[in-house]
DNA sequence: GTCTATACTCTGATAGAC
DNA sequence: GTCTATCAGAGTATAGAC
């Protein structure tokens, strides 16, 4: 349960431009960084003029800290979804793939991410050290008792959840990267789910 | 060979300061980005005022650009040593090896380089297309042909250089959320190097 | 609710004395 | 080579008309 505020009765104009707002917002902090991005740049491309801008949300600062504050639980969601009951093999595939997804359908959620974390996560580090550290610890110990059972291989859990993020978020983060060395004619996150597919279940089979 | 135009003469003087004005930019600019470093803090982390500073090099730009000029080659070494002739999962682990020590040795380039990526390589697209490209594809006939001899397992070549860029690297770029959800009494570096070992180990197993 | 105009601050860069 | 002073432009935010 969460004890986020009751938000304010809006009118539809309000919902409408506030969203727009954070969309325009999320496209430009997640390519230029907090400081890259201007204010200027945002209200363009929410079709809006920089003192309406303001009109909506008080500061800058306000409007990045609305959309990293709902990216947090979109992140964790995946790993929380790894069942204890189930198939470890198949949990943790499924677990890779959902993450898989998210980069390849929140490309600029994961920048943003990204680019807070990059940064010493002046924003985040709260919560990082709060709620994902915590479910961190909770499902590294589902993977151990996974591996005392011999229904998966012994490595150390908290890499096996760091191999995770880190291989799936590459494809969000660095997607230039790998378009520009792919070249023409590839699907970088097809390819990628069935490379993974195929690393996680040799390393995981005991 | 490079043709790296041959470096002016320069006092004593010149070159220390130069130096330390690299060296106070790359703290910066990797952790702050590039809109978000300041001449300001340059400076005072180089013990210069700002016009001094911009005595030695003629603008943020410049300063910038000298840093990731020097970048790709060091970055790029260890995949060339990467020997054709010698033993193939010997050679790979050694690739692992060296790109890791890379992230713990020298964490302030490799956020330097994901700040570049991120905000879609703005000053480096051309070499990212170029010599990294085709660096990548050179080795991917190797790991190629190595699959076809049956000296290791039957993957996709180039995804399996994206993932070791992408699990060498996380541990330098995602350094702080690594170290907040280990806790204390933990050496990461160390941790990585177990666990991918065992990781590519597993995985190329033929 | 939205706009124009503008205040104020920060920052990159230059001028010119020493 | 280094410093003080300063400019010009960008950028965040506010005032106030409509």
């Amino acid at each position: 349960m969460q004890d986020t505020p009751m938000p304010l009765p809006r009118s539809r104009i309000q919902t409408r431009n506030r969203e727009a707002i954070l969309e325009a917002a999320l496209e430009v902090f997640s390519s230029q960084g907090f400081r890259g991005a201007t204010l200027e740049q945002i209200a363009e491309a929410a079709g809006l003029s920089k003192p309406n801008l303001l009109y909506y949300f008080p500061s800058k600062e306000v409007v990045h800290s609305t959309l990293l504050a709902g990216l947090l639980d979109t992140w964790l969601d995946p790993l929380r979804e790894m069942d204890a009951a189930g198939d470890p093999v198949e949990e943790i595939l499924g677990y890779v793939r959902r993450k898989l997804d998210l980069s390849r359908d929140f490309p600029r959620e994961s920048r943003l991410f990204a680019n807070e974390i990059l940064q010493g996560a002046p924003r985040m580090r709260a919560v990082i050290e709060g709620e994902l550290k915590a479910l961190v610890e909770e499902k590294a110990a589902v993977l151990r008792r996974w591996m005392e059972d011999g229904r998966i291989a012994r490595v150390e859990p908290v890499h096996l959840i760091f191999s995770i993020w880190a291989l799936t978020q590459h494809y969000a983060d660095f997607d230039m990267q790998v378009r520009a060395v792919l070249g023409e004619g590839h699907d970088p996150f097809a390819e990628a789910g069935a490379f993974l597919t195929t690393l996680y279940a040799r390393l995981l089979r005991p």
